[in-house]
DNA sequence: GTCTATAAATAGATAGAC
DNA sequence: GTCTATCTATTTATAGAC
């Protein structure tokens, strides 16, 4: 076996190569969900033979996991709890909505894979669908819960439930994403950017909560 | 061959055997999706052979066809434009999207399959569910965004594309249903009556849009 | 680390008896 | 109308050479 520079050109090293499967099955896994993509399209994708996919991966489960737990788990989201925390502290409550509002909808549009994951696992039943609630689902409702309980005891904020104000402004959000990549692509029913929905979707809510 | 009353009582009718297996298919490709459910198991679900199942349906595409068309196409579902029409000529805002949010909340709690179905076949690129798009969702924007371009010519509600409204309307519904067949079924995050849902999310949207 | 070849299981679909 | 038996293709997973 010769271990030379070359070896690193035309082989690749063990970790990439797995990272490179990895990204490949994500991309396969969210088009066309977990049964619907064969470990032989992710190998032919990923330009290996599907023998390799199984040496980084030992079953195709263990490979739908690694992504979930790796988009889900390791950071790559930013933390709900951090998002907009200046206009937060300034009690700024349209750069509150507006901020989370775009952040995530630029997030949904630059890596519509993820969400199409999460769809599939939720519908799937898998375990890891549960888990991405649990750890961040939950921490948005804390957070952005606990902001509009605060701004109620400002009186600034009617009262009600402020799990259902998130409710109704996450679903705004997602529900406009969710609409843009999966049934509306070409934007034929509603085409506008993301500033523009952030702002009107913020000031919707904003109005409807305020005294 | 006898033809007498028995073979009623043991021998499903072809329509009824036909009809049967189609509800059966139709639970379980809403539970797991189309490529995640073999013609075995619907078979054995129906209490029937296989052979039987492509007797009524010459290839499982076509099953799963059928079952959208019915749902989507046969008014199973009420249609878009006449609900909440005498709300809608008393001009009687908050009735309007009351109605039509308490409307979608209980036929989505009673009838998740097909949720469930219409998102799956989003998600596998069926093209039942663009024409499902075409002719629900569509109607949807038309009906109620007119709705809302005559309150703001009749100067109630505030000056914006009537469209972003009804992104924002529907989002808070669909959401919220989604949310509680998908990942909270359980309720925990939020556990509130549908009429509780609509009462909020329709006075949150009419204060957003009311000037 | 990577391949080819192949085993083992499961899928959709059909044939033909009753 | 319904069944059993079976065919064919596909899919996951493994063995073993290089």
């Amino acid at each position: 076996m010769i271990r030379t520079e070359e070896t690193t050109v035309t082989r690749m090293a063990g970790d990439e190569r797995r990272l490179q499967i990895l990204r490949v099955a994500e991309r396969l896994f969210s088009q066309k969900g977990f049964r619907g993509t064969t470990t032989k399209e992710i190998a032919q994708a990923a330009g290996v033979s599907e023998a390799m996919v199984f040496r980084h991966f030992a079953t195709k489960s263990e490979l739908y996991a690694a992504i979930i737990d790796q988009k889900a788990c390791q950071g790559n989201l930013p933390e709900p709890s951090c998002v907009a925390l200046e206009a937060r502290e300034r009690k700024d409550d349209y750069a509150v909505f507006y901020e989370l509002t775009l952040l995530a909808l630029n997030e949904h549009e630059q890596n519509p894979e993820f969400m199409r994951l999460l769809l599939h696992s939720a519908l799937e039943n898998h375990e890891l669908s549960q888990m991405f609630f649990e750890r961040f689902v939950v921490t948005i409702y804390e957070s952005l819960g606990s902001y509009i309980a605060e701004r109620q005891r400002d009186g600034v904020f009617r009262q009600m439930d402020p799990r259902i104000v998130v409710r109704a402004f996450v679903g705004m959000m997602i529900h406009h994403s969710l609409n843009n990549s999966l049934w509306d692509k070409e934007r034929r029913l509603l085409n506008i950017s993301n500033e523009e929905a952030a702002h009107s979707f913020a000031e919707i809510l904003l109005r409807g909560v305020t005294i």
